[in-house]
RNA sequence: GCGGAAGACUGGAUGGCCGCGGUUCUGGUGACAGAAUCGAGGAAAGUCCGGACUCCCAAAAGCAACGGUGCCGGGUAACGCCCGGGCAGGGCAACUUGACGGAAAGCGCCACAGAAAUGAAACCACCCUUGUGCUGAUGGCGUGCCAUCGGGUUUGCAAGGGAACGGGUGAAACGGUGGAGUAAAAGACCACCGCGCCUUUGGCAACAAAGGCGGCAAGGCAAGCCCCACCGGGAGCAAUGCCAAAUAGGGACCGCGCGCGGCGCAAGCCGCAGGGGGGCUUUUCCCCGAGCAGGUCCGGGUUGGCAGCUGUAGCCAUGCGGGCAAUCGCAUGGUCAGAUGAAUGGUCAUCCACCGUCCCUGGCAUGCCAAGGGCGGGGACAAAAUCCGGCUUAUAGGUCUUCCGCGCGC
């Protein structure tokens, strides 16, 4: 019972890992992607080749305008929860992708508000890539 | 109690759920999993000074240039920092502010105004002398002019001289006030004050006090150049070292070739000359040119990884001792982030500060204060990036200590 369980949970997780982008190019390529606007953030998507790497990946961009580091690095931590908590459930294998704060309002929608958006953000990017 | 001065500290708390980065241990061939433990600040910020450390310039000394510092003494690894003192401003006081060396080394500037802006000179006014207008007397005649002699008390003009007190200008005018003096006056003279010099005393010193002398000759700006004293080579952890990948424009050696002289069959060696080696000089020392049709070896930029990377000029806690203090010495114990698209959190609940508003109670100088309750808002400035010592700037609110002034009470 348990390790069914644990088997269904560690199946999709193992094909699906969910790493970070660390490389400037990958962030530029996924700028020239598809990209939706929601109050709290901008997401971007893009499908890769399959030579390039595996899993789900995800970078997360707040520039300059979003504020000081401390704006800047808390704005930056409630992305990457949100990212985490949703994407391996509805996140696509072999997608790249980028969600970059805006100034204000990162940090200051309530949570739950944040992840509907994201939920929703993901389904209007993969309804058009169909 | 009110008002103020100086200094120190703090920088929300607790819990639930879900996460991140080191280190150690356990399991596993390994990817990894589990457990334990640690995980931002007083400014981590600005990157403004001082160092440690690393590489580069061939080494050392001197000079020049450039940059910095600038009262004195102490502290420190060092500083432009800190402490104490002096001097000068501010404050009734506690206390506080200060690019605070040199203006008789030199250059430059000081607008406007004013007579004059620095070896002084003299516009108005003042005083003296002389002449004259003027005026008196005598004489002449063309009766209001001329000549001669005299006067200057008052007044006008001119010339020469005295003096630099007064006026006026200015930020500033060759000391200030008073006296005596004179034709009028002036440090020309006298007293006190200021200034300069000398001596003595106190102090390690900056400096202060006292006494004497000089008669005053010496305006400001050095944050304009400059002079004097002291300090400083440059770049920075993206330093620097190593490994791997992928590839050429690079380098070294060999071969051909090569200033002069000597030795030698030759290879080569020695000497001299020349050139090169941080701005210059000296000394010491090092290197040897240009070219290629070749051969062999090494390997740059770039990307990734590892080291540097956190343990010490340490820091923290406690105690003792020296010192007014900054700080120093000793003893014991502890040792506390090391990320690199960059961890140290996300979310929810309760509480504690704080703000706004409403209700009720009390006080009175009738719109404020104090206590309680309800509702709403809501966490200051800001996040390590090689590491230390400082400075500067930002900072909601709160806490504590010492001191000063005023008022009241004893």
């Amino acid at each position: 019972m348990e390790s069914s369980d644990a088997d269904r949970d560690m199946l999709p997780a193992v094909s699906c890992v969910v790493s970070t982008l660390k490389k400037r190019p990958d962030f530029q390529r996924a700028a020239r992607a598809k990209r939706v606007a929601m109050p709290g953030f901008i997401v971007q998507m893009r499908k890769r080749a399959q030579s390039e790497a595996n899993g789900i990946r995800v970078g997360f961009t707040c520039s300059k305008k979003v504020g000081n580091a401390v704006a800047r690095n808390r704005a930056k931590r409630r992305l990457r929860e949100v990212a985490r908590l949703t994407l391996p459930k509805l996140g696509q294998d072999g997608a790249d992708y980028v969600l970059i704060g805006r100034h204000g309002q990162t940090a200051a929608l309530p949570f739950d508000q944040l992840q509907q958006d994201f939920c929703k953000a993901l389904k209007i990017l993969h309804g058009r890539r169909k």
